[in-house]
DNA sequence: TCTTAGATGTGA
DNA sequence: CACATCTAAGAT
């Protein structure tokens, strides 16, 4: 049995916790860089305080308007973009914020954007990797299944996956919903808990 | 290596 | 007003 595909629309028409740890692995292309992703989180559009839905409307409409593999793109903190997929599944939907990426080609355009030589500077947060790739507000609602260009691959092999709570949220700070490749040294924060799950 | 303050735009 | 962040600066 192939791994699926994140080319295809049925690898994110599964809940988010489902599709943010099947993410870990998986080569993000985007604008002539790409690398492997090393973190992410799930946020789940109902019983979830942490999740845009939670307080905006404009994400519930996003949710609604939009299929599952659509990037979902916002500005943080007034300065930093952060790149999710919109997932949508009969049992839940919501979104995979991609938190870090090990960068496999384009490693100069990279530095050019991030201003900066150092590896474990360039895609080791969600505002730093998409300042790597280049992603911005304009890519707000790009369908991550239209282009080979600007799009997500299946994981080369069978990788160790590591989940723990996620971080930087002030609320639902509970949900075991932050993934990581087990072992890499480029994600944002190292995990706190000890619990492989794949 | 760690902790802290400050920059900053948008949705509601 | 809250906010899923990052950087520089200063302390240890």
């Amino acid at each position: 049995m192939p791994l699926p595909s994140p080319l295809s629309r049925s690898f994110y028409q599964r809940d988010p916790v489902t599709c943010a740890r099947e993410l870990i692995g998986c080569e993000l292309l985007w604008n002539k860089t790409t690398g492997v992703v090393l973190e992410t989180e799930a946020y789940a559009e109902f019983g979830d305080e942490a999740c845009h839905t939670f307080r905006r409307p404009s994400a519930r409409k996003f949710i609604a308007e939009h299929p599952a593999g659509t990037a979902y793109v916002y500005l943080n903190y007034g300065m930093y973009w952060l790149f999710n997929v919109l997932v949508k599944s009969p049992v839940s939907n919501g979104f995979v914020l991609i938190r870090a990426i090990e960068p496999t080609s384009g490693r100069s355009l990279m530095e050019q954007r991030r201003s900066s030589t150092n590896l474990k500077q360039l895609c080791s947060g969600p505002g730093k990797l998409s300042m790597a790739f280049g992603i911005r507000g304009s890519d707000h609602g790009t369908d991550l299944c239209a282009k080979a260009s600007r799009c997500l691959l299946a994981a080369s092999g069978i990788v160790a996956i590591q989940e723990d709570c996620r971080i930087g949220i002030s609320t639902a700070q509970d949900y075991p919903w932050r993934f990581l490749l087990k072992g890499s040294h480029l994600v944002s924060v190292p995990c706190r808990k000890d619990k492989t799950v794949r």
